[in-house]
Parts: structure tokens; C-alpha cells; sequence
DNA sequence: AAAAATTTTGCAATCGATACCAAATTTGGG
DNA sequence: CCCAAATTTGGTATCGATTGCAAAATTTTT
């Protein structure tokens, strides 16, 4: 019975002398007189322990401020608590968005984001994804991005991971894909229906998957209503307002008549616009414009932008409940996803 | 939280059986035949070894491809390499900015950030602060939020913190300040040099410390001029673009006369435009507005807003190059400041 | 009241990398 | 050629929490 006197004769002189650096399970056992193993139970639950041990460690604990270290835990369990996020950039709505989605998702489940961008650059997020895995996270969210399907494969070998954007499916890889040649196919016949016999198309940079269903969906109502094409009426932007500006310049420089625009995205469309209000064009007097992702601002752009609803936040929302169902977390909420659908608003107008 | 046991008893049937679970520095050393000590010596290039030795080691590493136990280190060095970001939402611009703006001041740093939204909650925002030291996350970086000038020293008694937003020092801790005050000003004595007499003001919400600066400004740039104010010309918004268009509604009503509106923020402006375009009233050709911040949307509004910059960009990554600097990273570069200014577009003109 | 069954508790090994210290090796000087 | 000094290498305790196993304490059974 190793009944401690349990005090060091010394103290270090402190003011609230609480010793210097942070208390052990230790420290704390020590303190209630009991063994660490009965720490650890009280403090996981994992076993019963009688009331009055129980007690004094918890008094202990609370004396002691004792907080359980997570390195020290991490270690053990091998298990961080963490889940890694690849997005592209910090200050893009979009991702933005999604990110929002996640956070929500792993709300109150004691998992934690550590976000790291790959700036688009598939390179650089392979980098990342080996950067997130040697730090342990726990599984890996996928927004977007550039990475073959075969390295997704790979890198799931290791451990759980999901993946916004594309449609994808294997052991412990589980993708969540908006259909997003049908809203693109969607705002094509909005425009069609309206009237619209000349369409402008600016697209999504050619590297990205999403912009090629995107442009998929474009030429699907043209054939659907018989419409000829005039490829001299499509562009390529780079997702962005600056793209979207020079495209519209390039558009009106070729010549070509056209009286609506479907743009791939919604940054892309806020800059074709810009473009139109410097010349004095009216929208959608002259120029009916779609946009596509329905962005928080674009309701509060004049006129509000009309666009193809993308369920941005829901798609991070979903990619993070379903990361907890993996990891073995009771949650009683199903991924559910959500279908394209038009958000009209005053950028169209009948020709 | 119960952690998992997780290591099912029997091996997946892999192709290359490398071993099961991933190698650790010991197995390194084995197949090196040399001792640990070694081989971490030669990670770390702590010490001089052998050219031999330096290059067995180097080959087993890759044969093995071993990394690192990432939380062993942590455990052993009490270092996470990690850098704890308490931000208030994930899907404000504004946080979007000043994001990207840490992520860039780490970048190449091998810090990486971790991100917890405090969703504008003082005690919510508490809460969180443990949880990222409890994370043993190295430093902190506040951005904005509600917390008490005496909580974060507490706070800073434990680790390195700065806080962007507000004007604090202390052991541990450094405040990036941005002139809110002087950016109000600014904006309403452009608004004033313009001719106008009778400025409205939609304010940010009164629990935030900057909002209450920057309506410190508007009323100093009065007091200059010599202008009278009527109050009924204030009104409280939420920073939000619902916030600003309520308010201009309410402005409205109240059948006071003004020209000119100047709103706390861009989102607010943002809002208030809308609800002068559903009124068809023109900007700038009935009302005069300024915002602030300049978030990069602003420049792609129809009129492009007038708006005072805040360096929020650079904020971010002065508080990321500060935390550094005190981890005693070698930084070439010095964090550094910028004045606000005003950014002349095209939602003003003279009276 | 003694023996058996059950519950509670403590000991010590473990997770993987690091660093102190001592042992082994190489180098240099006399 | 031998011994001292300088350098390289290895053994092992350590960081802090968890857990299998066995000892101790308690309750139940006979």
C-alpha cells in the first residue's frame, strides 16, 4: 500500500503557486491518492469506480484545472480528433461556402477542421494530402480540386476520405456529385425558352471537370431544341470576375450577334456584367444573362442575378455527416443532397 | 469521447505487404542497422553521422516510406506545429480575407493554421479559445471578436496570442490595429467635401467594438465641418446585407430629407442599395453612398461601391508574420501596417 | 463462517520520437 | 606505436495517457 506523503518539501515561489507547467493525470492522481488507471477511468467513463474515488479525482481535477493532454492522447490512440480539409482558397465563396457546410457538420462532434488550400494546383494538393495524412488527421474531406481518381484511391488506402464534385466510389471513398451538366442544361433552356435563338457561352477553365459538365449541359438543350451552335460564341473564362470581364469583351469584339449569355459561373457572370455596364449595355434589356452556383451576392448584385441554385453548403454538410458515420459516430441524420434547380431572378427577360 | 480501438486482428490482403501498419523510426533503424538515435539524428540533422550510415538510413527510409509519427513528436517536443485561428463564421468575406491572409504568412512555414468559427458569441468564443489551447495548438490569432481586453491576457498567459482588430500589448500579446475611426471619417468627409449636408448613417451593430469607432469617425468629421447631425438619421444595421436594406427602409420612412448614406460596412451598403433599386431610386444620381471595407465584390457592384479600404489581406498576414516571429521562426520580413484610405468609385457624386 | 463469484483498483507496458549520457570509434600528438 | 582528445554511435529514460492483466476488496453463495 503505497500510501504517499505526496508533497515535495519545496515549492516553486509562484503568486498562486499552481506549479509552473500544466498538470499531469499524474499530478492529479497523486493528488486524490489513487492510481492513474482510476484517473483515466473516471475521466473516459471506462469502468465503474466507487463514488468517493470518484469524487476526490474530480475535486482534484478541478483544483488542479487539469486538462488531459491531447498530444499524449492523440499518441495512444492514435486517433487526433482531427479531420483535414483540401479546399482550393481561403477567399473563395464558393469553397467558403462548403467550409461553412463542414463546420456545421462536425458541430458538437468533438472533431475539429484543420484546413489547408491547394491553390488549384493539382501538384500542390497531392503535397497537401500527404501533408494532412502525416499529420494523422483522422479522414480527409476533399473539396473540389484537381486530383487524378486513381491518387484519390490511393490516398484512401489509408484512410477515410470523401470528395465534393465528382462521382466517385470505392472502399473507404465516397464521393457527392451535383449533377452539374443538368443545371447547366437548366439555365440553357431557361434562356431557350425565352425566346434566346443566340446564346453566348462563357465557360469554366478547361482543367476543371465541373466546367466541362457544365458545357455538357450547355450543348444537351441546344441539341434537345434543335438549336445550331455558333462555336464562335464560346469562350473561356477562369471562374473568376476578370475572366468573366475579358470574355464578355472578346464575346461583343467577335461580331457575332448573340442576346443572351450563360455564364459558368457566378463570379464569371458579376464580371461579364461589369463589362456591359462600362459599354452602357442594358441587362437584361440588351443581354439576358444565367449564372450558376447562386452565390450569397449575387441576390444583392442590380439587377439580382438570375442562376442555377448549387447546394454548396449542403455538399459540405453532407461530406462531413458522412465522414462521421465512417469514423463510427451515432448520428441519426442521413447525407441527403439536393437537385439543381433554376433561382429566377431579373437578369433574363424575354427576347 | 470514447476513443476507438480500431486495428481489426486480421491483415487486408495487400499486394506489396510492407507490414500492416505504417513503420516507425525503430523499424527504420533496424533495416539501417543502427539505432534509433541514428537514424532521428539524421531526420532532424541534429548531429554529424557517417556518409555510410547517413545514406543506409536514407535508403530504408524510403524503402519503408517512413514518416514520422506526427503526434509522437508533438508529444515529445510539446510542439504542434499548429496554429489556432479564431474566426467568427466561414462564410463572411471578411474572415474569408483575413484568412487567406494567415494562411499566406504561414505558408512555408510548416505551421499550419486551425480554424474555429466563435460565431459571434462571447462565450462561445471562450469556449473555443480552450479548445485550441486545450489542442496545444502553439499560438493563437484572433480575429475580431467579442472577447474581453482581460480575458485575452489571461488567455496570453498561456501562449502567444494576437488579436487583429483591437489595440492591445502585453507579455504574449499583440494587438494589429486598423484606424476604424479614421477610415469613418474619411468617407464622410469625402461625402461632406461633395457638397452634401444631410448624411444618413446605418451603423453596424453596437456590440461591436469597431462599429462603435467607426460611428466615432462619422461624428468627428461632423464636428469639423460644422455640420449639424439629426439623429433620426441613424439607425442600427447588422452588418449583414438584410441589416442594410431594413435600415434604408426605415431611413426612408422616416421622411427626414438626406443625399448621401454612409454604411458601416460593404454588406451593409450592399443591402441598401437593393432597397433603393426595388424602390427605383438611383445611386448615385439620388443618393450618394459609401461603405467600407472594400471587399473585393464591391468593385463589381453596379455602380462599383465607394468604399474606404481595410487592409484586411494584410491584417492577417501581419498577424500570421508576428506569431511567427515570436515562435522564433526567422522572418526576413516585418509585419507592417496599413492607413486606411478611401477608394473613389462610382456610388457618389456631388450634391 | 468459509469458499466462490464479482467488482474495484493498481501495476507496468505501450504508443513513437527524442536527447542525455556513456560506450565505441576515429583522429592527432608526442 | 601508444595514449589522449575529439568525434560518432548506441542504450535507455522520457513525454502523458491508456489498458491488459493480476491483486485486492467486496459481495454473494452455500
Amino acid at each position: 500500500m503505497p500510501t504517499q506523503p505526496a508533497k515535495p518539501a519545496f515549492a516553486p515561489a509562484g503568486p498562486a503557486s499552481e506549479g509552473l507547467n500544466p498538470p499531469t493525470l499524474f499530478d492529479v492522481a497523486r493528488l486524490a491518492n489513487v492510481s492513474p488507471s482510476t484517473v483515466s477511468r473516471i475521466i473516459n467513463g471506462s469502468a465503474k469506480v466507487s463514488p468517493e474515488r470518484k469524487r476526490a479525482v474530480e475535486d482534484a481535477i478541478s483544483k488542479l484545472k487539469f486538462r488531459p493532454n491531447f498530444s499524449a492522447k492523440s499518441l495512444r490512440s492514435s486517433s487526433t480528433m482531427t479531420i483535414g480539409v483540401l479546399t482550393q482558397g481561403f477567399d473563395s465563396l464558393y469553397f467558403a461556402r462548403a467550409l461553412k457546410g463542414i463546420e456545421q457538420g462536425l458541430e458538437g462532434s468533438g472533431y475539429a477542421p484543420l484546413v489547408i488550400p491547394g491553390h488549384w494546383n493539382p501538384t500542390e494538393e497531392a503535397e497537401r494530402m500527404r501533408l494532412l495524412m502525416a499529420r494523422k488527421v483522422d479522414a480527409i474531406a476533399v473539396l473540389g480540386g484537381n486530383l487524378r481518381d486513381s491518387e484519390l484511391m490511393d490516398f484512401a488506402r489509408v484512410q477515410p476520405i470523401v470528395v465534393t464534385g465528382r462521382k466517385i466510389e470505392g472502399h473507404q471513398l465516397q464521393g457527392f456529385h451535383f449533377d452539374h451538366a443538368r443545371g447547366a442544361f437548366l439555365a440553357t433552356q431557361h434562356l431557350i425558352d425565352l425566346g434566346h435563338t443566340s446564346i453566348a457561352y462563357i465557360a469554366g477553365p478547361r482543367a476543371h471537370l465541373d466546367a466541362l459538365d457544365r458545357t455538357e449541359g450547355f450543348f444537351q438543350a441546344h441539341r434537345l431544341a434543335q438549336l445550331p451552335f455558333n462555336p464562335g460564341l464560346m469562350v473561356e473564362g477562369d471562374y473568376q470576375e476578370t475572366g468573366g470581364e475579358a470574355a464578355m469583351l472578346r464575346l461583343l469584339d467577335s461580331g457575332i450577334p448573340f442576346t443572351a449569355v450563360f455564364c459558368a459561373n457566378d463570379q464569371t457572370l458579376w464580371g461579364a456584367r461589369m463589362a456591359l455596364y462600362r459599354l452602357g449595355r442594358a441587362v437584361p434589356g440588351e443581354f439576358s444573362l444565367v449564372g450558376f452556383d447562386d452565390l450569397p451576392q449575387s441576390q444583392y448584385m442590380t439587377p439580382p442575378v438570375t442562376t442555377v441554385h448549387q447546394p454548396i453548403f449542403e455538399l459540405g454538410l453532407a461530406a462531413a455527416q458522412a465522414l462521421l458515420l465512417t469514423l463510427g459516430a451515432k448520428l441519426d441524420v442521413k447525407p441527403a443532397l439536393v437537385e439543381p434547380y433554376l433561382v429566377l431572378r431579373e437578369t433574363t427577360r424575354p427576347r
